[in-house]
DNA sequence: TCCATTTGACCCGG
DNA sequence: CCGGGTCAAATGGA
């Protein structure tokens, strides 16, 4: 046992971000123009959450620093989209307090432009008999529960860890049946966007990310599902157990027991749901 | 063997 | 110089 492998990188100090760096990839700037100051307007947003492992992207965690006044240390993660797709959204996750569910301040930096399929939460695609733990599901209209969930990409690595110690995300996965309604399917393209506003006084954080996956069917049911990404709500902000909010037509109620409600409105009720 | 995470060193701005 | 952000070799799980 020689001397163990202390330092590391000590050969090529990787002179500031040069071209013909790191896989021919440009510096993580827009555009450096003249100024050689680094990164002076970047685009961050705070986030307060209970759950800041699961906002619909996938991670990758590539740093972890103790913060001088801090009690938790801070974690660092990029999208790991960033050399496929050269996505340079990336966040920082630093722990708030020490709840039983603990709460997080979560700092992103710049939006995300990968163009990802949502990642759907833990659990929901489980069918255990536990509920799923993860997002909330709701199924309009159907008894055929939920869990219709159906993964795209296949690089869910820290979604398995995180899963048995963090709770759920922001998730929200409806299955609407359309098999005893009157109407043809019609999918619409697009699902009805929401509004930019909640009904009483719950204001929107982020706008732009918030748009619903594309409605998929399993197998030849009528049952279209499709994902929102509530995340870009701020539910746990805003949205205390009791609460009512709307979009587009519907109205969501978390009841204290854990459950939701939900209407869509054209006498479309809601069914059960996990939390 | 592959690849994401870990973890201490390195870098840089204030 | 200090504090915070990033790099990258080592580690370890699948």
């Amino acid at each position: 046992m020689a001397s163990p492998p202390r330092l590391k990188r000590k050969q090529q100090p990787n002179q500031h971000y040069g071209q013909g760096g790191v896989f021919g990839l440009s510096p993580p700037e827009p555009a450096p123009r003249d100024s050689r100051k680094r990164r002076k307007d970047k685009h961050t947003w705070i986030k307060h959450t209970l759950t800041p492992y699961f906002d619909g992207h996938l991670w990758r965690k590539y740093g972890q620093k103790v913060i001088k006044d801090a009690p938790y240390p801070r974690l660092y993660f990029r999208c790991s989209y960033r050399e496929d797709r050269r996505c340079l959204a990336s966040k920082l996750v630093q722990q708030m307090t020490h709840d039983d569910p603990p709460l997080y301040e979560v700092t992103y930096t710049y939006e995300h432009t990968c163009n990802a399929a949502p990642v759907p939460a833990p659990g929901v695609d489980a069918e255990d008999e536990r509920p799923a733990s993860g997002g909330l599901v709701l199924s309009f209209g159907s008894s055929s529960g939920a869990g219709h969930s159906r993964r795209r990409d296949e690089r869910t690595m820290q979604l398995q860890e995180e899963r048995q110690q963090f709770v759920p995300s922001p998730f929200l996965t409806m299955n609407l049946d359309y098999s005893n309604s009157s109407q043809q399917h019609a999918f619409p393209s697009s699902v009805p966007p929401p509004t930019t506003s909640w009904s009483p006084s719950f204001p929107i954080v982020e706008s732009s990310s918030a748009s619903p996956s594309t409605p998929w069917t399993d197998d030849d049911d009528d049952i279209l599902t499709w994902d929102w990404d509530l995340s870009a709500y701020d539910f746990d902000e805003h949205l205390q157990l009791g609460d009512h909010a709307q979009f587009s037509g519907s109205s969501f109620s978390w009841k204290p027991d854990g459950s939701a409600l939900a209407n869509l409105g054209m006498g479309i009720e809601v069914k059960g749901v996990t939390f």
